[in-house]
DNA sequence: TTGAAAGCGCTAACAA
DNA sequence: TTGTTAGCGCTTTCAA
């Protein structure tokens, strides 16, 4: 069996309360006591219960994260920002997929909290538990931060990404390289396209180019069949109108749109340029590589574990909100006649 | 503070082992004071505490996996697949990430033996620590699986995929469809590669087909920029060379490959055909869409969790290996003068 | 500088 | 069917 810190203290005559002092180095022990500790230690391959240390003095060194998937690249990229930044502390991850369902991710939440764990990151929570009152009883229990998440509930700390601030970057651009008729392609239900639009409206309404006929919706926006099904939507779509430059609300989509136009004869960005959303390692895959806004995923994650800390450490909530920026690769342009 | 199985009992007038009884259902207990209990656990919002329970126990139910890294698409899925497996079971899963580098891998697995795991799954284990006398004497503490791993080690369960049946499928696949003349398109530094390039040095040995300079090595194979630097490489290469095919080891060099031959002029798969490697989500991005193979890596998580399972439960090791077969998307054909 | 002992929250024998 | 109690491995107070 395992060596306890019984045998530990038996094989080399001193007390556990010795054996303790030396583990922990934060009591004063003479320093032949010690050697004799430590060499019983490496001989009986002694490894401190972490669970029974922290059953003591009431602490936990965990923290657990949900994300809602593992297929995106997007969470995989949070998480590793996570990770990077917990690693540097004491603190381990215990993760739990909730796979985009709401009463899932409260059963996962539940078990954490069961886990005894210090606190809990919820990347992109469902939104029909976001605003339940679950998460409101939750926060009164234990440290909690959202990631990616629209609304906003009391003792929880958010860390989101500039996505207005990116629509408008990305529009910017295209202005600046003297596009006037933008076409603005997105999916359904989510949020994030929700918030895309509405810039997109403002902004060419403002400018007065504003048509309604220039929104393009292709369905399912994440799904892998998005970049096919956008391309045949919009080579549908463009024989009639004659954009200069289209605007999508993420990689696959602008993919798609960039395989609309090869096939139709249109060179990008001589032709037509189109800018994507989210600079997914897929952006730089593509030939000719996509411009694109990047949200900085590993950002995100390692502030969502920064934030958590501060919650467990100095017990205040904080929100941050990332900025978005255009990476400029090789799909926008000047046009070319 | 959080109410403890002793509030419990006080509150609802009985003794802490009826609760516990109550809680884990596992001794009768009159229907009446069931209630009694029930209730007190939901006006003080009792959540047992695990800790204290597997400490009491002698139990454990979580389970450390160690990845090398995130960046990569292949170490998100076998994740999910583990996760998807462990879902099922009572047990939850602690991540760590090992960065690529031996000693920090092995950190992670002492701190998952702190935590009081009941067992570690490594995925790709760093090849100097796999042969390592620290694996053998973890084996003898507690349950160990190994994800992708070329050495065996006794004690250990394996499950890994057969890539020597993949290339061979991978060629006969171009053999069917009348190439002879077949480019073999590698990287640096990992077993993978090597154990594909012998297949395809003995099987084209055998066919008599075998050219040296047919085997191209593209430096660094994992990177984003491993696309670009393919396809220069390639479109070097091919000037002098004239291949009907291009068995790439994996989905980055393929899409490098079908860009070089674009750029080219030659029709993918009319004048050349290209096959991939892993059938990871970015083959079905590209247009045309990837012929490749799948290393199916979602089952090998799957199947890693199911090992782990079983040498918890039964003691018993056991090595899998996955059959890897062919995806025939649209970048394979007969040839078409 | 060290040891004895209480107790963290829970389970499971044992007794009633 | 229920209660009493020992003890899981550890930390920490208190006393020596």
């Amino acid at each position: 069996m395992k060596a306890t810190i019984v045998d530990v203290a038996k094989e080399s005559g001193v007390s556990v309360a010795t054996v303790s002092r030396v583990v922990n180095g934060n009591y004063p022990v003479r320093e032949k006591t010690r050697l004799k500790v430590e060499n019983a230690i490496k001989k009986l391959e002694y490894v401190p219960n972490l669970q029974a240390r922290e059953l003591n003095t009431q602490r936990s060194s965990s923290i657990g994260v949900v994300v809602p998937s593992f297929d995106n690249m997007f969470f995989a990229q949070v998480l590793d920002g996570i990770e990077e930044r917990l690693r540097r502390s004491s603190y381990s991850l215990l993760l739990a997929c909730a796979q985009n369902d709401a009463a899932r991710e409260e059963e996962c939440v539940r078990d954490f909290i069961t886990r005894n764990v210090s606190g809990v990151i919820v990347v992109s929570p469902n939104t029909e538990t976001a605003v339940s009152e679950f998460y409101e009883n939750t926060a009164a229990r234990l440290p909690l931060v959202f990631v990616n998440s629209a609304r906003e509930l009391a003792g929880i700390s958010y860390v989101t990404s500039d996505q207005r601030g990116g629509a408008r970057a990305a529009l910017e651009h295209l202005f600046h390289y003297g596009h006037e008729r933008i076409l603005f392609v997105q999916g359904e239900n989510s949020d994030s396209y929700r918030i895309k639009e509405k810039v997109y409206r403002e902004i060419m309404r403002e400018r007065g180019a504003f048509h309604p006929e220039d929104i393009v919706n292709v369905g399912e926006g994440n799904r892998i069949e998005t970049v096919e099904n956008t391309m045949f939507i919009l080579m549908d779509m463009m024989q009639g109108l004659a954009p200069t430059a289209i605007f999508c609300c993420n990689d696959l989509m602008a993919m798609g749109a960039v395989n609309a136009c090869q096939r139709m004869g249109r060179r990008v960005p001589q032709d037509i340029s189109v800018i994507g959303y989210d600079n997914t390692a897929l952006s730089q895959y593509t030939a000719p590589k996509l411009t694109t806004i990047d949200q900085h995923m590993g950002d995100l994650g390692r502030e969502a574990a920064r934030l958590m800390l501060k919650q467990i450490e100095e017990n205040v909530t904080e929100n941050v909100m990332l900025a978005n920026t255009v990476v400029e690769r090789e799909t926008t342009g000047f046009r070319m006649e």
